[in-house]
DNA sequence: ACTTTGACTATAA
DNA sequence: GTTATAGCCAAAG
């Protein structure tokens, strides 16, 4: 381990930021995922809290990959912009229209089923 | 220690 | 299909 340090407090955040670089490029996923992964299937509302320090974490974390289970850009607006969000997501190739994820579901990434479907 | 808040989700109407 | 309400858990004030 070793690897950041961070405050004892933040230990649910870190897991949190560590999910959520590991969305690969390209593809989104939920809080709600993100937060069942951990076991903490009823804490969606703090993967989104923690988000709010993820600006601060090293390395960055891909904050716009993660939106709520409806594909919407709920937290486009905390980031620097209100159209940052969108437009990193375009850039992988996903497309957004008024401020939800076109095919979300194509696009959609849920941590457990993918490390469950590699074995 | 108590109250408020929040980048959510599930259920009901 | 949408809108409204309640539950949820942890951090911040």
């Amino acid at each position: 381990m070793a690897k950041i340090k961070f405050k004892k407090s933040d230990d649910f955040f870190v897991q949190v930021y560590e999910v959520t670089r590991l969305i690969p490029y390209g593809r989104v996923t939920s809080y709600g995922a993100i937060a069942r992964f951990l076991g903490h299937s009823r804490a969606s509302r703090m993967v989104g809290y923690a988000m709010n320090n993820a600006h601060t974490q090293v390395p960055p974390v891909p904050a716009h990959r993660v939106v709520n289970r409806n594909g919407q850009l709920s937290g486009k607006h905390h980031f620097a912009t209100p159209t940052e969000m969108q437009e990193l997501l375009e850039m992988e190739g996903i497309k957004v229209k008024n401020d939800t994820v076109v095919n979300f579901h194509l696009h959609y990434w849920e941590p457990a089923t993918m490390l469950e479907d590699l074995e």
